[in-house]
DNA sequence: ATTCTCCTATCTATCAGTAGGTAGATAGAT
DNA sequence: ATCTATCTACCTACTGATAGATAGGAGAAT
């Protein structure tokens, strides 16, 4: 195996508590706890937390992008469909926000390779977009402000549904977008 | 006066560094440091951390209307205009995000009464946004997804300009809104 | 086969730093 | 005298991190 299952789950409950309360939110002990080892033996796999915060934001990013898929593959239509419900799904089933919106709000306070790793992200899926946005047409610059609103009401939406309790709210935030 | 002084420099430096690194990012000894006095001094002004938390997002969101105005008042498209360029302010004047949006990110991990006053705050929103677009001739469907849709658009317009830290992309993000 | 060596993954025990919070004293103003 | 705002001094709990020990397995050398 290329990774540990250990660091697999480590990183499964570092994942759900930092999208739940961001990078403080998460801690050694409590990771440990969950899994039944202790502190010490988390940072035998991951030597400091902001190691674990920048795997964290790697993997999420590279899991994001698996089920995206190529920007050049299917329909342009149907690209842009399945991003929607990318964010969606990881609203409603996960119940939880996007680790990289939440990373995001607080990237001034990150250690820095954890805010690089979380500006990584959104280059990404600025490029992804706007290369969907290219090949339906839309001009360089139509297609940079096209995808970096798409960007902001699906990640604005995701808070948005949460603060309210109302996973709904998303769906009428995103309504327009796809 | 209402609030002493020393109470109100509270509030803003623990605004300024809730709306940098969310609600962990504030400490009773980083804003007793910056004043000049002691911890156990914060304490008197707030007597918990909760209920700092809890003022700091009932007077964020106090001064948010109070410059945004009567919906009932100017036109429409003014007033969106000046819903945006609000946004706009907290982003580029202050350099921070809106810390109603940091409190939505990490929401569920907030002491009850700070996650009430946040809601609170988004809660207002959609309300003085449903008034606007109401004027505007909107079904009450439609203006409830199009209020959805522009508090969304704004506040991860403020993450995603963060993050890649540019605020250009703000403006790029939030361009068709208004 | 047995022994030696190395590696992996965990453990115990501990550290310094910081968190929020409290009790009780005190100086100064009203 | 009382109230306001601060202080000193302390507590418990938790943070990330480190040092050093240990058990068990894999592979190589004898």
């Amino acid at each position: 195996m290329a990774k540990s299952d250990t660091a697999e789950r480590i990183l499964d409950i570092a994942e759900k508590a930092a999208r739940t309360g961001g990078y403080n939110a998460f801690s050694f002990r409590e990771i440990a706890a969950e899994i039944g080892i202790k502190s010490a033996s988390v940072h035998y796999h991951f030597p400091t937390k902001e190691a674990l915060g920048e795997a964290l934001a790697k993997r999420y990013s590279d899991h994001f992008f698996s089920v995206l898929g190529d920007p050049q593959g299917a329909e342009p239509a149907e690209l842009l469909k399945r991003y929607v419900a990318a964010y969606g799904a990881a609203l409603k089933q996960d119940g939880l926000m996007c680790l990289c919106g939440v990373f995001g709000a607080e990237i001034a306070d990150l250690p820095p390779p954890v805010a690089s790793a979380t500006r990584a992200f959104f280059e990404r899926n600025l490029e992804w977009l706007q290369q969907v946005h290219n090949r339906q047409g839309l001009a360089p610059d139509a297609a940079e402000q096209a995808a970096a609103h798409m960007i902001a009401a699906l990640e604005g939406a995701m808070i948005l549904a949460r603060a309210m309790g109302n996973a709904a709210l998303f769906d009428a935030a995103v309504a327009g977008l796809s």
